[in-house]
DNA sequence: CGGACAAGCTGA
DNA sequence: CAGCTTGTCCGG
């Protein structure tokens, strides 16, 4: 009899114990994006004679054999007792360094934080290519001169914010970080960390840069300054933590796990007990929320560090179109200038100059755009068809809402100058020259200097859907001071709006970054939206099931479900009672996209 | 992830 | 019932 009777499972077949392990016992985290979970090894105890055993620390990089393949891994933990009835695996081999025992115990934190695997940031905490011997300490002597730092108040136990000046540039706070002993310095573009690190070497003080001197940062002594994955660096010892430009949404990882590093960095600073220091011209309601202090600036010496702004009524205009009588002196005359409209292409929508139909794709209903060929195209499937109205026939089409390609050629002739377009897709260089240009908001992070920067259509910021669209649309007027630079130089700003009494607008004119996080503070804490509550968007074709299988976790009544699409929203008062749940319940075997604190909601 | 294996389905 | 597909399990 071979059968069992329901409910009965045959006992399982007991394992021979098969031999202890002559060497030491390591658990390794396979790199594999699907394997959540170590596997013992041994380690060769030959490797013990030529001192390679001695590098088999946690963190290093090996590689192993796992179920029939070889793949690379990583140290999770050392002098295992193992499970004697599995017959342990050799390591192959050790390949390099990798990240200190708190910087894996940082990368388990941030897997929990945003439901992500543990491989995806012991990745982003390794160097790019394999260090098998780390240089030599620096020496930690800085020769900072004690009278060069003037902004060490502000590096205190705990969470600090600092709100800077547009122009401020960080140097100050970077050097009074570095000269508590070995700094970490996160920023948000790697034309910042150049600019910085070449400032901090004229200072004085030794710098890594991460990730190509990864070597150097695991080595010791070094102050490390690099973009988003350096809040993983692997310093053997962390002084001070600095985030400048806290509110750049650079430090936010698009792709899921969407992480963000000033979040990572705040924890690093409290799990290592040293001062973290969030500085921003337009402080996030996040790094506020976290702060336990918030350093600002005296007012009247703020205003005038903002540029003058002056305020465009669209109501009030007499003729249509976005080139304005207002701007015209701005634009014309010497110096750069930048017009900004968040806009691509010639016309983003045609209506019939007869008949006011709207042209759109007669397969999918999308609105259609005029190409550079002058013809109708469908920006969903890219089919064209001619400049021809569907409905009438009509071969005449108006423009709704010019792009700025479209737009150029009318700025110029305004301007009696030549006009330049730049966009997301024009390659990344500064910007430089006596020129007028155009462009969405990646001109802003392209050019270095300009006279005047003129905001075309404003409304289109303060209108996007999302929750941080204020603070989006502020931080982008402080990126446009910190290129004119303080009224007091000239700087000016010129913003056309339909809202002229938005919050947003009024603290621009005022110089005045805290109207818009009290006017957003309000509104988030009353709806308990982030970070006064935590979010979580759950999507894939495994969202529904998933979100059913919540029911079955204890605690789940914390949490709130909302529908949106084929999409749902998770909400909770707090990331431990959001995160408890959605780590505890069952996953779906099919695809489900799980992202904490989403951007675009 | 990817191999192993079991269970389910199909057609002659 | 061979041959193929689909689903589930598991790795040291």
């Amino acid at each position: 009899m071979t059968e069992t009777l329901p409910g009965f499972e045959r006992p399982p077949t007991p394992k021979l114990t098969v031999r202890q392990p002559e060497g030491h016992v390591v658990r390794v985290q396979p790199d594999i994006t699907s394997i959540g979970r170590s596997f013992d090894y041994e380690v060769p105890s030959s490797w013990e004679l030529d001192g390679r055993s001695a590098r088999v620390d946690i963190g290093s990089l090996v590689r192993v054999d796992f179920n029939g393949r070889r793949t690379a891994g990583w140290v999770t933990a050392v002098d295992v007792v193992p499970d004697p009835t599995v017959e342990l695996q050799p390591l192959v081999k050790w390949s390099s360094h990798g990240p200190p025992a708190d910087v894996l115990a940082l990368a388990e934190w941030s897997a929990w934080r945003w439901a992500g695997r543990l491989t995806h940031f012991l990745r982003a905490a390794s160097p790019p290519r394999m260090v098998t011997v780390l240089p030599r300490p620096q020496p930690t002597a800085s020769v900072v001169q004690q009278e060069e730092v003037t902004q060490t108040a502000a590096f205190r136990p705990g969470v600090t914010v600092v709100r800077t000046t547009p122009a401020d540039n960080g140097i100050g706070l970077a050097t009074a970080a570095a000269h508590l002993g070995s700094a970490l310095i996160l920023v948000p573009t790697i034309a910042q960390r150049i600019a910085l690190v070449r400032q901090l070497r004229t200072a004085g003080v030794t710098v890594a840069e991460y990730d190509e001197q990864w070597g150097r940062a695991a080595a010791g002594g070094a102050t490390t300054v690099g973009t988003r994955t350096a809040a993983f660096a692997p310093m053997p010892v962390v002084d001070a933590v600095l985030v400048l430009d806290e509110h750049e949404s650079t430090f936010k990882e698009e792709r899921t796990p969407a992480w963000n590093a000033r979040d990572v960095a705040i924890e690093r600073a409290r799990l290592a007990g040293v001062p973290c220091v969030l500085a921003s011209p337009t402080p996030s309601l996040e790094a506020l929320s976290a702060a336990s202090r918030v350093l600002v600036p005296e007012r009247s010496g703020e205003r005038t560090a903002w540029p003058m702004v002056d305020v465009i009524d669209m109501r009030e205009q007499d003729q249509p179109g976005l080139l304005t009588e207002g701007i015209v002196d701005a634009i014309r005359g010497e110096g750069p200038v930048a017009c900004i409209l968040n806009r691509k292409g010639r016309a983003r929508m045609l209506a019939c100059a007869r008949c006011s139909s709207l042209a759109v794709c007669t397969d999918c209903g999308a609105a259609l755009r005029e190409d550079d060929d002058g013809r109708l195209t469908c920006p969903r499937d890219g089919t064209t068809r001619p400049m021809v109205c569907s409905e009438c026939n009509g071969t005449h089409m108006k423009h709704l809402r010019l792009g700025i390609s479209r737009l150029a050629e009318d700025l110029s002739v305004l301007a009696k100058r030549d006009v330049m377009e730049v966009s997301a897709e024009t390659p990344y260089q500064q910007l430089r020259g006596d020129q007028l240009f155009i462009g969405t908001a990646a001109l802003l992070h392209r050019l270095e200097h300009a006279r005047s920067v003129i905001f075309l259509d404003f409304d289109q910021e303060l209108a996007v859907p999302r929750v941080r669209a204020a603070e989006d649309a502020f931080a982008m007027i402080g990126l446009a001071a910190r290129r004119v630079g303080p009224r007091a130089d000239g700087g000016r700003l010129v913003v056309q709006t339909r809202r002229p009494d938005d919050v947003v607008v009024q603290a621009a004119q005022h110089g005045d970054p805290s109207r818009v996080a009290a006017a957003q503070r309000a509104v988030r804490q009353v709806f308990r939206q982030p970070p006064y509550g935590a979010w979580a968007v759950v999507s894939g074709p495994g969202a529904d099931a998933f979100v059913a299988a919540i029911d079955d976790v204890s605690g789940s009544a914390a949490v709130r479900r909302n529908r949106l699409g084929d999409r749902w929203r998770l909400s909770a008062d707090t990331h431990d009672a959001l995160l408890d749940v959605v780590h505890a319940a069952v996953r779906p075997a099919v695809r489900v996209r799980i992202e904490i604190d989403p951007i675009d909601l």
